[in-house]
DNA sequence: TGTACATCAGTGAACGCGCGTTCACTGATGTAC
DNA sequence: TGTACATCAGTGAACGCGCGTTCACTGATGTAC
């Protein structure tokens, strides 16, 4: 039946909201459009009403879910740069974090998917990357932009790296090995010349 | 027809060395096991002759893939530590290895679907990285072995996290950025204290 | 404000397809004598 | 060494299933008067 414009419009933010949520839990591969809708509480005909192909909303859903992040990165960035940098990897690398895929960063959920996907996700995902390095670049310590940009460059593979790894191994002690390293060495990273 | 048992063993090994090497470029749901027995010269029918699940034969290609790593490593290692290192990392950030996931690193190539996978799977790729970091370890210039341990665990996540990113971004700039970066910071991580 | 009708968001059955898996069959291999 | 037969690796058709996608239909919404 029809239903109001506005919940109509609802309607598809849900779709995409829950896409992103599932997309980074189980891959793009692994949820199908009829679990989907179902969990956006839709039947599965409707899709073809908001969305042109399952690609087209990877690609909304991505960009979703990079941009939620990326307001949350600048909320715990307004501080001074070193408590804000010292909060953000706190966050990055908890358990919390580690334990719920479907909620948090969309680089280290769906790196290994982007990376099979086509120019447009990867575009995509990129933007994510370069609005990240953004509140990165000016927590860092160095003294010239270009170095700061270096450090900022490193952190984020050492963040996204510890995070991919640690969800994929068997032993949570492992996992909070890689983490905590990982964590050590970003904060020791962001101080060197 | 049947087949010799030498052959129909070589013909096991090339199933599970075709798979690692799909499996790494595909991922585990990427490829099917039609198009996979057909690429190891194979028909369909045959595969449960061989092996009992695709599950099985996912881990068993991991393993064998984290293997062939294994080695290829080891022998770049056999030089003195500042050299084996900087041949290490110069390998792992090349653009070659960047662009040849299905014969390079299966931590970078299967992090993100192994996350996603039982805790068998899991538990083979926590021995890829045991073996990894019983490489990198030696390598680090720590005084005592647990600093060495701390900073084997923050390069690996430095190294597999900016070969994942370089291969989901847009811009091979960009890619070139991540990863000149990660390698300097590996390097220097592995020289302070 | 109230009525008549066109619009269109959402439904659910159906499409073809490729998936993982099974199985009756083939015929060369390996074995027993 | 040569023959007769059991074994079993590999074949290819077929299974049920869930996938992404299409479509005729429904009925409340939004519009025209």
């Amino acid at each position: 039946m029809k239903v109001t414009r506005a919940q109509a419009e609802a309607n598809r933010e849900r779709i995409v909201d829950v896409a992103g949520e599932l997309f980074r839990e189980k891959g793009f591969d692994g949820i199908g459009l009829n679990e989907l809708m179902q969990a956006a509480g839709l039947t599965r005909g409707g899709f073809y009403g908001h969305f042109e192909s399952k690609d087209e909303l990877a690609g909304l859903a991505c960009e979703r879910a990079l941009m939620a992040n990326q307001h949350y990165w600048e909320e715990l960035s307004a501080k001074p740069p070193a408590e804000a940098l010292q909060a953000l990897v706190g966050f990055y690398l908890s358990d919390l974090h580690c334990q719920h895929t479907a909620k948090g960063c969309a680089m280290a959920a769906l790196a290994g998917d982007v990376a099979r996907a086509g120019a447009a996700l990867k575009g995509t995902f990129e933007t994510g990357i370069d609005n990240f390095l953004r509140v990165l670049e000016p927590l860092m310590q160095g003294d010239e932009p270009a170095e700061r940009r270096e450090q900022a460059l490193a952190a984020l593979s050492q963040l996204v790296g510890a995070l991919v790894l640690s969800r994929a191994v068997r032993s949570p002690e492992l996992s909070g090995e890689l983490r905590a390293a990982a964590g050590a060495s970003v904060l020791r990273g962001a101080a060197a010349g």
